[in-house]
DNA sequence: TTATTTTGTTAATGTTAAGTTAATTTAGAT
DNA sequence: ATCTAAATTAACTTAACATTAACAAAATAA
């Protein structure tokens, strides 16, 4: 792997964050941290972090406030956010606005839950340049993470979740080979070892679903999506 | 934004009223203060604020019964009120009236808490014309959240505490795909570790009580509401 | 209090979609 | 022409969810 991932912390509370900060500086990552909104947007600015842990409740700029803020920032637009949210609070406030967060994490925090989180998160945020927002391929093909169907012309498509990653990871860098390894890699995971056949399987189901066009063999190197 | 929002401070205590109209102006609102509650109708009536904080403690007339005059004027329906409750005061007494409050704020005040509840409560009040709990979506279903009902076709169902938080979240943002670990945290809490059935178990019974086809699983990944 | 109902959780089992492999055919490279 | 990589298809395996009933724990009523 490249380089160290970088997590900001955002929140008022001063032992949240060092606890936090403690165990994920533990487990390798390279942490700031911000006390309120403000902050936040300028170290994020800053340090373009993989990751933004945001506590919703915070006095002045909260983090449903603070989150869009960060959105609108250009560079930021493909970093993760994640919630912290108190017990007890109306989360359904806040899934409910549309301000692209990734996660929702409660409060209390557990350090092993947390981190699994964590990497379960980053992991999707690797490999793709526009893992968030949904990216319209002009091709007519247009990938809804977190809907998680793609629409072909307007149409809906219900994919299964490999086939549903894989065209994600494809369609993410358009023109793009990827080889049969970094596809086994990013999609089925560096410990999981598959048969080789695997993949073109997935691919026919894709190609059947979305149309052949899509897809193109690279022989003896790998696939690419283009339209 | 738009324009300046506005805020009606209602207390028979002049301290009260100065600290909380100093607070809030620093924070860029516009603040109009009643003394009683027959001047706050008159006064609402005229300024149509976005938000009415009233004091429940008021000789004469008190924050009740001054709540339950301003929710008759029609063109107060959909303002935010939140009454401001001593401490040691029996609010559930309070709570209990079908009043239409949309919080409680108990004293003494602490500014910063103060806010980021005041901007919470705005926030739930611009964008949709019903100021209340309720959220209406189309497919039928109406989410009252205060009293832990929810209405399809305008039938009431009641559903338990469980129940009614998981439909509550899937609602909250229609479409969009909640992970099984996301639903644990938010719905049960970070710290409580409950079997893997447990969330089957309730989708079922919600699906049972609201049909089947508005509570869609993406295997793998999770569920969605959907209409 | 004790009884009764409602709610929440678990455990056992069934079902099906998703994922994988294997066998065979086709196409591409040298 | 020969060798290798990929396509294709169907068979198979497994993981994920559904379902039901049983149980426990709250809440509520008597």
């Amino acid at each position: 792997m490249s380089t160290e991932q970088k997590i900001l912390l955002v929140d008022d509370e001063q032992d949240i964050l060092e606890f936090l900060s403690y165990n994920l500086k533990k487990e390798g990552y390279s942490v700031f941290i911000a006390n309120n909104g403000k902050e936040a947007i300028t170290v994020a600015k800053k340090v373009t972090p993989d990751l933004i842990i945001l506590d919703v409740m915070m006095p002045d700029m909260d983090g449903i406030e603070t989150c869009r803020g960060l959105r609108e920032i250009p560079e930021l637009k493909n970093v993760m956010i994640a919630f912290l949210t108190a017990r007890n609070e109306d989360y359904s406030q806040i899934a409910g606005f549309d301000v692209g967060a990734d996660d929702y994490i409660n409060k209390p925090i557990k350090p092993r839950v947390l981190i699994s989180r964590i990497k379960a998160l980053l992991r999707r945020g690797t490999g793709t340049e526009s893992n968030k927002t949904d990216k319209v391929d002009t091709g007519g093909i247009k990938i809804d993470r977190e809907r998680y169907v793609i629409e072909k012309n307007g149409v809906e498509i219900n994919l299964p979740k490999k086939e549903f990653e894989l065209l994600a990871l494809l369609a993410s860098k358009p023109g793009k080979v990827f080889t049969r390894e970094v596809i086994l890699d990013l999609v089925w995971g560096g410990d999981v070892v598959v048969g080789d056949r695997t993949i073109d399987v997935h691919i026919r189901k894709l190609r059947e679903k979305i149309g052949e066009d899509f897809i193109k063999t690279i022989k003896g190197i790998g696939y690419k999506f283009e339209f």
